[in-house]
DNA sequence: TATATTGTTACACC
DNA sequence: TGGTGTAACAATAT
């Protein structure tokens, strides 16, 4: 699933890919996906060129020519493949000159495409009420540790995964952030010692930019625009490894359920 | 057919 | 009231 690394990664080989090319059609297969009918989808984007694409948190925000904001959210199974096939599982294509094109996957159908003028983008992100980057300059230990006072009663686990507590960790490195600073995921914000805190500070960051730079994770069925795998699996040491051995000690690797969401930890190492 | 998947949200509770 | 936790929802494969 498309958490921050992966988001970024797309991001970034869309910049080289897509920007600056004009949308020549758009074909919706699946009209769920876009917020308007999919003639006025149609006629908002067709003509369009892309000016410039950013991220927040794990979304996609792709500023147009025409002063619009195309919005994208891959939600769990999401793709945005650059020249891929249009067989299964397609839901809508952006075609480009000399017939590129942009296809956007989703098997389980929770993404979406959103046009949105760009004044209203705002507005947008004030209800959205997105938490801290956690890799901007703004998100400094100081924060985190403010941010984790406000909630102290909160479970650490379900806090890592809430959006508008920090912005873009999901389920995989929440896990794998809590593996680091060697914190069990039932602990409470508050119950965190200053130095436990610092850990699961630079544990976020540390795993965050390795991911990033591995290109993200294929655990599910997350692939670059290339259709291209991440490398960032074989140096996952909890998430997706139950009943398998903990690197760090001789414990095995378990699996509960916290607040609905499965949870991967070492309850050995893990306190 | 029941279940599992996760981000998001609606809602109940203290 | 607001913070917290739980359940429901989206769609699909197994």
């Amino acid at each position: 699933m498309p958490e921050l690394p992966e988001v970024e990664t797309i991001k970034n080989d869309l910049l080289r890919k897509i920007r600056g090319k004009k949308i020549k059609d758009v074909k919706i297969l699946d009209p769920k996906v876009v917020n308007f009918k999919t003639a006025e989808f149609k006629k908002n984007i067709i003509g369009a060129s892309i000016k410039d694409i950013r991220r927040r948190a794990k979304l996609l925000i792709i500023n147009l020519s025409t002063g619009q904001i195309l919005l994208i959210h891959l939600k769990l199974t999401g793709q945005l493949i650059y020249n891929g096939s249009d067989e299964k599982y397609a839901r809508a294509i952006f075609y480009f000159a000399n017939k590129n094109k942009l296809v956007f996957k989703d098997f389980r159908r929770f993404g979406y495409l959103k046009i949105i003028p760009i004044k209203n983008l705002d507005k947008y992100f004030e209800k959205e009420k997105f938490g801290p980057e956690p890799l901007s300059k703004e998100f400094n230990l100081e924060l985190f540790e403010k941010l984790l006072k406000k909630r102290a009663k909160a479970k650490i686990k379900p806090l890592l995964l809430d959006q508008k507590f920090i912005a873009g960790i999901g389920n995989i490195y929440a896990d794998e952030s809590l593996f680091y600073a060697r914190i069990s995921p039932l602990r409470t914000a508050g119950s965190l010692k200053k130095e436990e805190v610092t850990k699961l500070y630079n544990g976020i960051r540390k795993i965050l930019k390795l991911a990033t730079q591995k290109r993200g994770s294929s655990v599910d069925n997350y692939l670059d625009t290339s259709g291209k795998k991440g490398n960032y699996v074989p140096l996952l040491k909890v998430y997706g490894r139950e009943g398998e051995k903990c690197f760090r000690c001789k414990g095995k690797v378990k699996r509960i359920k916290i607040g609905g969401r499965s949870a991967s930890f070492c309850p050995v190492c893990q306190k």
